[in-house]
DNA sequence: TATAATTGTTTTGTATACTAATCAATTTGG
DNA sequence: CCAAATTGATTAGTATACAAAACAATTATA
């Protein structure tokens, strides 16, 4: 049972890569660099830590979606005065659009996924995806 | 709370996938690379194109994993007499134990997973995770 | 039967994901 | 105050994921 519940979870998360992507094609900007690049939105000037602190995704994977979005002109970079290792990062002009455009986009994705799916049924699904959640973070955090 | 379900399904994927590879580790094969182990173990001669249709991939990935399979042993390939574009892929002598040992580390990872929630809830969690992939198939089948 | 279309697979190119190593700037400890 | 440890971030290396092109073998069609 567990086992099934891993394998269709994986499933459904490459399933809504997919559709993302999909959708996100004609606006030239990937699924991961999008979820940066809206967390950049909403916190000008935040670093590169500090997105880490927020996404649970890894530095290294992280500072390679930050180049690419810096070499396509979706963010800048300005060196920290207080600590020179810093950069601080903000949107470039127009990106704030971009952003909500990808909204839409995004509700256009996921409408419709919910049918068949009553509000309770959802509200109880989350419940217990997140009980999961929680074990799978504590069982990560175990020594091997 | 659609958005919220896939942003936690994609979270709970990204930590198995943590889980698995870090136990998986000290067997030197990835987690990919078992699951396409596993099925041509259960079908020995099996080819590309009914692994592809099985584990709902990509060709070109698909390509890669079997090639590192095949570099490191775990299969071998022999092309088809019949039709010489195909190539016939079976599990190498080892191989077979090796599906064994990873099961039981599967349980070992798994197990814990379902601390906190019940049968019943597991199964109508699983009801509803189907219904959702059934809706995300059937979007990404939509035109755009 | 020669050519065109199709098929099974690999290759190419780009973007994650993650570990380990590196590197420069900054703290810390003696 | 200086060497050592720490920190923020990039680089190197390997493995997916996926689109698009390439390729050889096979089948269909004129």
């Amino acid at each position: 049972m567990v086992k099934e519940m891993c394998y269709k979870l994986n499933k459904s998360s490459m399933l809504y890569k997919r559709l993302m992507s999909k959708h996100l094609e004609r606006l030239d900007i990937t699924y991961s660099q999008l979820m940066v690049l809206r967390v950049v939105n909403q916190e000008p000037g935040i670093t590169a830590k500090e997105i880490l602190l927020q996404m649970d995704t890894d530095k290294a994977t992280l500072s390679g979606v930050l180049a690419r979005l810096e070499r396509n002109n979706y963010v800048y970079r300005v060196q920290n005065d207080n600590d020179k290792r810093v950069q601080n990062i903000f949107v470039s002009d127009g990106s704030e659009e971009l952003c909500n455009e990808v909204s839409l986009i995004e509700q256009a994705c996921i409408s419709d996924l919910i049918k068949g799916i009553s509000d309770e049924e959802a509200e109880h699904f989350l419940l217990v995806l997140d009980r999961f959640i929680e074990n799978q973070v504590k069982k990560i955090e175990e020594k091997f």
